[in-house]
DNA sequence: CACCATAGCGGACCCTAGTCCGGTTGCAAT
DNA sequence: ATTGCAACCGGACTAGGGTCCGCTATGGTG
């Protein structure tokens, strides 16, 4: 279920290994029974959330059964959204994989506009497979600002850049990921919104910011 | 600072007295003695809060300077957004009269479209003055759902409807909600945006999704 | 092989949100 | 005024997230 990733580790064992990583620190190499605990801890807090639900499982509750203090648990963590963080990890780097090296028109090659309806719906797919990691992760505020998190923002800045560049692309991502967050999404499926709905909002969200920057911000970006 | 409501009182004394409350419960008169402490610890909240600021306020700190027990605290307000929600609710009305009463383009007489934005802009004011109340209440998971949240849910699917009658407007009130969020709001004027940009964003979000909603839904909404 | 510096460990501890329940007080009807 | 009852009060209690710090195991070094 879980492999040890090969590659460079950083704090909560996240991207990192995609990169270049020239660092001038000498490879931070993680001790032997580091990762013995690491492992046992994914693997029994993977346990847990499965048997009894995310909302059920306590940080003590994971500490016992991966039989570890709870102090390596935030040691190797954060806390408790970086691992649920965490958990996602492998998850995330497939849907990162696709986006930046997929086939279009999630990955490169599609005109932007394919590519944000495409990442919209996948990145909804996504929550709807880890709604409740997802939105506890939101909950505990760890989820914005994440490593994860970011690459997708930045993703959605430059697919806005391209599609309209003169508009306020950062700010078209902000919009964007609230729209897709995961207690929104959460919430709304509760409340009786089908997922399809939903995808179908989005796509006609990225249509209507689209053209909008297309006919007004040539305008409106030359008096700021 | 603070009056006692003069009218019928709920759970958190919210709202209410606006509507016409023809209801066949007895009319629950507040007893002398509850209504006392209620007053005590609105007072108390909102210096500790003015002191401190919300992040650093215990509910134990509330409860003590109001001279109170934390039961009592917990039997008016339900719970700490409750008690954030309570401080806000003059101001909240305050809005929603405006909104539903006063002037164009906020209130009734503007065309939908100007409605649209001037509710934003004043939203994005309100929370810009009330900024740490509403996203605690939002982290406590206490905001969406409320009494005030739902008005307002309510006030944009309205709108949107009138300007784009095929449209889904029930998503779209949801999105825009998602957008004006208070904790959003907070961090990105963190992250360096201007409240200004945020209001331009707005009006582009607002012109996009109603334009695409107006060329787009017919055709889309007789599909579904 | 013996030693040492240090990353890593673990569980006692703190803080705060929220619950519970025995005692108290206000209100209305007699 | 008295009495019954319900609403109300308060503070002890629980639970869970997160911190701290003395102890230990690890892996490099002489």
């Amino acid at each position: 279920m879980f492999r040890a990733s090969g590659g460079a580790i950083d704090q909560n064992g996240v991207i990192m290994e995609s990169l270049p990583l020239v660092t001038a620190s000498p490879a931070p190499v993680e001790r032997a029974d580091a990762a013995r605990n690491r492992l046992r801890i994914l693997q029994a807090a993977a346990e847990l959330f499965a048997e009894r639900g995310v909302e059920h499982v306590s940080m003590d509750d994971v500490a016992s059964r991966a039989g570890v203090g709870k102090g390596t648990l935030y040691r190797r963590f954060g806390d408790k959204a970086g691992l649920a963080l965490a958990l996602l990890d492998e998850q995330d780097r497939v849907l990162q994989e696709q986006m930046i090296r997929g086939d279009a028109p999630l990955g490169p090659g599609a005109p932007p506009r394919e590519r944000l309806y495409a990442f919209g719906e996948a990145y909804l797919d996504f929550v709807a497979r880890h709604g409740q990691l997802l939105s506890m992760a939101a909950d505990l505020g760890g989820l914005n600002g994440s490593p994860p998190w970011q690459l997708y923002r930045t993703h959605l800045v430059v697919l806005l850049s391209e599609a309209a560049p003169d508009a306020d692309a950062e700010m078209g991502a902000e919009f964007f990921l609230d729209v897709l967050n995961p207690c929104a999404y959460v919430r709304r499926i509760d409340q009786g919104f089908s997922h399809d709905r939903l995808v179908r909002g989005w796509r006609q969200l990225v249509d209507g910011w689209l053209d909008a920057a297309l006919r007004g911000a040539p305008a409106a970006a030359s008096t700021s």
